[in-house]
DNA sequence: GCACCTACCTAACGTTTGTTAGGTTCGCGA
DNA sequence: TCGCGAACCTAACAAACGTTAGGTAGGTGC
């Protein structure tokens, strides 16, 4: 019921989901929604949560596996690929976390948003470590960018395509990864 | 009061978006909306279709204002600047445009699509033009990449904050311009 | 066998939605 | 002065929405 809820939400937004779609895909009725859920906003908060706990778990997940690894930049990679994996591998919910996130109530999203500042606080402390150098008010600002590049991969990349999602965090990583080096040597002979 | 529809789909969405607030707005009833719109889908296709127009005037200008420049960096982070114009200048046109797009039903996306392959071609054109070493299989990547950490600026720029537009357009392309030549390096060096 | 709980159903409620038909007001051109 | 069209209104329509009250089937524990 919770995977098609996010599912719906995916393809639709929030408003256009509706109690009676998702009942129909189950093979229930929409009063019976209420005997698991308070509310509409109850049953999306529950989605919306999921779809970060699949994101940090998947991060939690690369710092342990990762905590012997001493080339930065891979450590960088493994977290990239898990985010993808945590978009295009692990159900509807992250996927749906992010691109309905913005189209639900300002109640509802205000109940989640310590959930997201978690996530984006760890990011930080990564791109603290990998990126030593970089000035602090800076980074906040490369979070996300790498955010929006990676986030929107769902709006386009195409899993049965030629590209993996191995190569595709390859890709964003390295390309990420010199450019914010640039950006520090640009700034630094100015 | 296109203006209005404009302002409300930023902030709410497609489905959220009703015709009687976007009357409520400019002091007028829903049902007058009639007179100058056949129906709610094509309302918001003359929007989005304005949104994309706002890009591509932005960008035919900079191309003519910049044809005597031979600095290709200077060319992009003049296009990015325009991007970002569009975006956050020049009225919601453009914002509701890239927040509310995919919220809208299918028959209207369709009806806005090959508005969307012009601006996307130009800024293909546009890379290859300033990348002429980048793989023709990935410059369309690079371009999602660059547009992913563009457009998602709308959900956490601050106009009235430290950083200027400027700013964060010659941010955002120095960082993808030498991370994309970062990436040309590391394949042809393997 | 009885009580009870979980999971679901039916049937309706009040509200809101896009949309429409028919009427009013106002200004411009002939 | 007359006619006409643009811009707007009122009032309602059917449909769909989230939500609720009350009822039913089946399983579990005592």
């Amino acid at each position: 019921m919770l995977d098609a809820a996010a599912e719906r939400l995916v393809a639709q937004g929030y408003t256009a989901t509706t109690l009676r779609e998702i009942a129909a895909d189950i093979g229930i009725k929409a009063g019976s929604i209420y005997h698991h859920f308070e509310s509409k906003e109850d049953l999306f908060i529950e989605v919306f949560s999921r779809g970060i706990e699949v994101m940090v778990d998947a991060f939690v997940d690369v710092d342990t596996a990762m905590s012997g690894c001493d080339r930065e930049s891979d450590r960088l990679e493994a977290h990239v690929r898990a985010h993808f994996g945590a978009l295009f591998e692990h159900g509807s919910f992250t996927a749906a976390h992010v691109t309905a996130f913005f189209t639900a109530p300002e109640e509802l999203r205000s109940a989640i948003v310590p959930l997201r500042d978690d996530y984006e606080h760890r990011w930080n402390a990564l791109l603290a470590d990998v990126l030593p150098e970089l000035d602090s008010a800076r980074l906040p600002i490369a979070r996300l960018f790498l955010f929006g590049a990676m986030n929107t991969t769902i709006e386009w990349f195409d899993l049965s395509g030629d590209l993996s999602l191995d190569g595709l965090a390859n890709l964003i990583t390295v390309q990420f990864l010199e450019g914010v080096h640039a950006l520090n040597l640009q700034r630094s002979t100015r």
